[in-house]
RNA sequence: UGCCUGAUAGUAUAAUGGCAGUACGACUGUUUUUGGUACAGUUUGUCUUGGUUCGAAUCCAGGUCGGGCAACCA
């Protein structure tokens, strides 16, 4: 594979572990809560969790994080499975945080047992205000030192639904004086009247995440459990329940989460933006999910590239949106067939060409000459891109303009003779001469011209609507940033062109193939396309070199 | 002010006591029937102070700066 690059901190553990004897193959797994759709830096997760085992000869288990009834939804259990596998991934086995809920809750009663776990009547107030501060250590309350028959006794009326929600909670028993929080008598159990999507009302108790994850762990023998840097000050707890419990030893790394500029990556706040419509779905694509990327164009090779570039490690990071453009653009460039469309219309008039129609011949990629050619119609009026005509040009600027001469794309060379306003001064229409011996393929003109235009045979032309995607917000380091993240959405985010003129094959183009409309940008159709209006989506745009000169003048 | 964690070019990431390298970006140029692609080249870096050492990005000590931790969320 990739015996050259070198490894990761985290390969650099896997390795040492295969090669002590400690493993005999490794276990990872990918928990996705199922409270909301997956973005891109559940991708990096998912890359690192399952790109692990592929790399090492192990697997990887699906494992829906599902303890908190009132946020989990089957919608996004479906939309995760649906996600993994179009990210190229398949699990070894699909499980559920809940399936352990009996195994998790004798866990409990055996910490209860060995005088490690508690009953708690306080509310939740109380419990915060004796859990203290980071500087200030915590207090013991008189429920601390409860019999184990009475807390037992306790726990089991908790399962059998004798309390409402926040009259009891069970803790571990540990140290309220730890300079770490999150072993100051952590909460294990709480009491939920909530509906689980998959256990029904079987349950109003649910453990919460110190007293699932590493159990579900555990139970799933997985060597090597990876989560974010955020999880560092849970380790200490992971470990002492694994240890309290003796059970199979599960061991948790940490690597930094993807944070990504122009974007925002929490789930709560691509709810909100959902939620608050400032966006059309989950899907829409100009958010950073999953969902939305795919919807949008980006190939999931790309997003696997990218998430290789990228790395691993303990750093915090704000990785450019342009990476992950650029890795999509590589893809693209060698799979996307050619098209040719004109998104503002300026008609041409080509006076010496005969009245007759005329097929021609160009390449679908020329990346990839396999992919053959296309027939095109040519006629004597077409439609150019308004800005590649100016009345009076700049120096360096190859397209249009009185006299000027250029390329039609796969056509002929054609010269600008006159133009024609109308009253409000502006271009409507172009008379062009053409070149009859520069024809694409057999050209003995010997003219040289420096711009090549792509064009649309007016006659045959075929309207679609275009959708423009822009970064949603309009500062780098949006999750920073002072103030709402909603003040910072970017009004242009989204530009429709309702009606472009294109050739014909898109008519009858396959719906799921990248297209590049030459010297557009990468498009897909989207799913909004009907059989009479194509509706298509910008999936990224090519780099602009006369844009960036266009700016320095 | 406690504990945990991190710091290498604009952004990421490698070098595991021995020539600071790679990718993206930026800038030049060549090629080009896409101002795309491809190709060639240029540019910019070890947070800081001290110590150990023949030799330090790497080890040690102090400082500075960033991030995380006080949900019956995960």
């Amino acid at each position: 594979m990739s015996e050259d690059k070198s490894l990761n901190f985290i390969e650099e553990i896997v390795e040492a572990d295969l090669n002590i004897g400690k493993y005999q193959s490794i276990l990872t797994r990918f928990p996705p809560e199922p409270n909301g759709y997956l973005h891109i830096g559940h991708a990096k997760s998912i890359c690192l969790n399952f790109g692990l085992a592929k790399k090492y000869g192990g697997k990887t288990n699906l494992r829906f994080d599902d303890t908190n009834p009132s946020t989990e939804e089957t919608e996004y259990v479906d939309s995760i499975k649906e996600d993994v596998k179009w990210l190229g991934f398949e699990w070894a086995a699909e499980l559920y945080a809940s399936n352990y809920f009996e195994q998790i809750y004798q866990f409990a009663v055996q910490l209860i047992e060995k005088g490690l776990a508690y009953v708690d009547d306080s509310n939740s107030e109380t419990i915060a205000l004796e859990k203290g501060t980071p500087t200030q250590p915590g207090i013991e309350n008189a429920f601390r030192s409860r019999s184990i028959t009475e807390n037992l006794q306790l726990f089991a009326d908790m399962r059998a639904g004798k309390y409402k929600d926040g009259e009891k909670v069970v803790r571990a028993k540990i140290d309220m004086g730890s300079p770490n929080m999150h072993m100051r008598d952590p909460i294990i159990y709480r009491i939920k009247h909530a509906h689980h999507h998959r256990t029904g009302d079987a349950w109003c108790i649910y453990p919460m995440y110190d007293f699932a994850h590493g159990q579900s762990d555990s139970i799933e023998n997985i060597t090597h459990s990876i989560c974010t840097l955020e999880f560092i000050p849970h380790r200490p707890l992971y470990d002492w329940c694994i240890e309290k419990l003796e059970i199979f030893p599960s061991k948790q790394y940490e690597f930094a989460r993807l944070n990504m500029t122009y974007t925002v990556m929490s789930k709560r706040k691509l709810l909100q933006l959902v939620n608050e419509q400032h966006v059309n779905g989950w899907d829409d694509p100009r958010m950073s999910t999953i969902s939305a990327m795919r919807r949008r164009g980006y190939p999931a090779e790309s997003i696997r590239e990218f998430c290789d570039k990228i790395g691993v490690a303990k750093r915090e990071n704000l990785i450019d949106l342009s990476l992950l453009e650029f890795c999509v653009r590589e893809r693209l460039n060698k799979t996307a067939m050619r098209r040719m469309v004109v998104f503002d219309p300026l008609k041409i008039v080509i006076t010496n060409y005969p009245n007759t129609t005329e097929y021609l011949e160009s390449e679908n990629n020329p990346e990839d000459l396999s992919t053959g050619t296309r027939s095109i119609p040519f006629s004597n009026v077409i439609f150019v891109e308004k800005d590649d005509f100016m009345e009076v040009a700049p120096k360096k600027y190859f397209r249009l303009s009185p006299g000027q001469m250029v390329r039609l794309k796969s056509a002929y060379i054609i010269k600008c003779d006159d133009f024609i306003k109308d009253q409000d001064g502006n271009i409507v229409e172009l008379h062009c001469s053409y070149i009859p011996e520069s024809k694409s393929g057999s050209d003995t003109s010997g003219i040289n011209v420096k711009g090549t235009l792509q064009w649309v045979n007016a006659a045959t032309a075929i309207k679609a609507e275009i959708r423009l995607y822009d970064r949603l917000f309009k500062v780098e380091d949006v999750a920073n940033a002072e103030g709402d993240f909603k003040d910072y959405i970017n009004p242009d985010s989204l530009q429709i062109i309702a009606n472009a003129y294109a050739e014909p094959a898109l008519k009858t183009d396959n719906a799921d193939v990248a297209f590049q409309f030459i010297r557009k940008g990468y498009f897909v159709i989207d799913r909004d396309s009907t059989h009479d209006q194509l509706v298509f989506n910008r999936t990224v745009n090519l780099k602009d070199g006369w844009a960036k000169e266009a700016k320095k003048a």
